[in-house]
DNA sequence: TGACAAAACTAATCAGATTAGTTATTATAT
DNA sequence: ATATAATAACTAATCTGATTAGTTTTGTCA
């Protein structure tokens, strides 16, 4: 390796918090090359072109994301164990902007590198089977889970809320809506108190 | 007006089109002049540049999905009309990925044109209010919804759930889990069952 | 009918991604 | 130690697409 020390990790670091400072979508290999201390051509030795470091950076995210829950949860379970994934995924979220609209929406064109883990999912998956909730149900509300939470933190970055808002307390209140909601499903372990015809009157 | 009969609102139909072709970062002014048949320069007579008309983009989206729903919650009220709402706003995303994309997440940089419809948003503010639902808690409960909602959208575009699987199914049953909450909110109308410092073991 | 404004055109500019071809550096194997 | 191969950087060149400049055409309206 001459002059610069680069390999993958740095790359992404950088382009990370360059995605970070301007968006994903002007992340550019000028500024990028820039932060590096190298001419943008020399990128093309590590990197396959903007678009795919742009996949890279997802997959970094998601990797990132995942590390950090694990840590968080060791000795942890139930309830607890989804609040604080939440939580871990949210401050992720919300410190790392740019990295997090590559996870939230940098996955068309049928690209999507299927090895990006999702510990956030497994979390909720296999907590969901620890209760009384079908297979069928488990689904369900893993997506609802899902979608609540990237929801939120693309709705924070959009500044769908007021600045300086109380978000993270809307997003705490939501976690607790969705738990406590399971506990409902627990509960009424039967037929389920939700139809899966919702099209009667209410 | 001279050769083409263009204005605004055919320029954003062709744009809304390409972008749903071919989704919305990857929309450019060659062939939507191409669409139009005239020279992408001329665009320019229309269109400030291609990032705002993304945003315009955006704002018609909302506009559309307003006018929708609208349409859809003539005479409708209480829970059917949530279950109404979410259903058009579903299928409007899922017909329009490109717009959606933009509604979704163009919105960064401080633009955001305040302007823009919200008719959801309104609608759900209004049915949380017509119950004994606190002015806070609908916050909350109005982040909740709009976060899933749109959250669940995006996830299905970036091909989150496996292909022809039961999105939609899975969305509507977050959408009975979200109305069931709410009715729990309305019962206990009281200190609320949800804690707000979740902080509290399980 | 003549002047103005709108909206299109062509030609030119500019920026940024990417490619081609070259050179320097490191690692390795004799 | 040293030749060789591979890596990673560089410079120069190309290409694409957005944008600007300047011009022409067309429709409106006094």
């Amino acid at each position: 390796m001459p002059r610069a020390n680069l390999d993958k990790r740095k790359i992404l670091e950088a382009a990370g918090a360059l995605a970070n400072e301007i968006s994903i979508r002007k992340l550019n290999l000028k500024q990028l090359a820039q932060k590096l201390d190298i001419q943008p051509p020399s990128l093309y030795n590590h990197v396959q072109s903007l678009d795919h470091l742009r996949l890279d950076l997802m997959a970094y995210g998601w990797e990132q994301v995942g590390e950090r829950i694990a840590e968080a949860l060791i000795g942890i379970s139930g309830d607890e164990a989804i609040r604080r994934a939440c939580e871990v995924f949210y401050e992720y979220a919300e410190e790392n902007p740019g990295i997090f609209e590559a996870m939230a929406y940098y996955n068309r064109d049928g690209k999507k590198p299927d090895g990006t883990p999702d510990r956030l999912t497994d979390i909720l998956y296999r907590l969901c089977r620890a209760r009384n909730i079908s297979e069928k149900d488990a689904v369900h509300v893993l997506r609802l889970f899902r979608s609540y939470i990237e929801g939120f933190a693309l709705l924070v970055h959009h500044g769908a809320f007021p600045r300086d808002d109380s978000a993270r307390e809307s997003f705490r209140y939501g976690v607790e809506f969705l738990i406590a909601g399971i506990h409902q499903l627990e509960e009424k372990a039967q037929i389920g108190f939700v139809g899966l015809s919702p099209d009667k009157s209410s």
